[in-house]
DNA sequence: ATAAATAGTTATACTTTTGTAACCGTTTTA
DNA sequence: TAAAACGGTTACAAAAGTATAACTATTTAT
């Protein structure tokens, strides 16, 4: 119990720490080589994911205002990433899908935006990249495992 | 060889997903349960580490134009969470130290600010938290590693 | 059938961050 | 010693993100 204490503190250490590197790593270059906006990337990238969200579903996702979705889908819109999608159970409801063409332009997004941090990468070790291979992925799963369990984000997200 | 180019691509891969889920995670808390602004705290973040830096060093650590990492200093002094240091060996320089205030107030809001994925994660296995804690331990000092080592950050960093 | 709740948009104001350019004082270099 | 480079600040403009309230259309609940 205490031992678990000790390991929540240290991860919750690291990630205080992972993340100004990863917004650093990442932020700057969405805005020198694309013409999207982060958020509008972190809107397709939910979406790469689950294919098709409402609009609330993405904001929940996000933790972003839902009027500021609704802004940030307009622009991915108007680039053909996604599509606006009715749902005809329930007409409130407005459902957007990433299209081909905006899986194809996240890819070489993602291409682009990671070209610095791969150079540095291509430099360590082999056994330290395999390392931070599988740690990485370690991280993703459990965050997004506790990510998707939070319906109850207070102010974006209505408890279901 | 390519081995090694499947495991890049995939921490790239795993990085991009794992930022918008600490921006998730902390930024929302940073503004509610905090009279800072994010940048003020990641600048906070990197005195703790590194104790002191310049003004040039801390833009260059965290990839922020220089005057505003000049704003943010003065907010900092304002709570007197750092000091400005005169460097007597080059009067140019000037140095920006953590203070003792500094420190506890950032303990205190790592504390806060982790609240609510602290309650996630005790939800989880012990095992999987040991394996969180210890996956995110590689991250971190990787993503340090290529980070400290990175001086040629084009527009923010000068090289030495 | 009416009232309340929900999903999404519009409008607006504000904070934070980014990006320049001009400037001052100091140090380096030629 | 004059010119160039450097570290930092000031001033300003623009982009991006946050926060609320008011509104429409639709669905649910009483």
């Amino acid at each position: 119990m205490s031992d678990n204490n000790i390991s929540i503190d240290s991860v919750i250490e690291n990630l205080i720490s992972i993340h100004p590197l990863l917004t650093k790593s990442f932020s700057k270059s969405i805005r020198s080589k694309t013409n999207l906006n982060p958020g509008s990337l972190y809107v397709l990238g939910v979406l790469s994911v689950y294919d098709m969200l409402s609009m609330s579903e993405i904001g929940c996702k996000l933790s972003m205002p839902k009027p500021h979705v609704t802004s940030l889908i307009d622009k991915l819109i108007m680039e053909k990433m996604v599509e606006r999608l009715f749902d005809p159970k329930d007409r409130r409801i407005i459902n957007v899908r990433i299209t081909n063409k905006g899986k194809d332009d996240f890819n070489t997004i993602k291409l682009e935006i990671s070209q610095e941090i791969r150079q540095k990468l291509e430099k360590l070790d082999a056994d330290k990249i395999e390392l931070l291979s599988i740690s990485s992925q370690h991280v993703k799963e459990i965050l997004m495992e506790i990510s998707i369990e939070n319906k109850t984000d207070s102010s974006y997200c209505k408890i279901k």
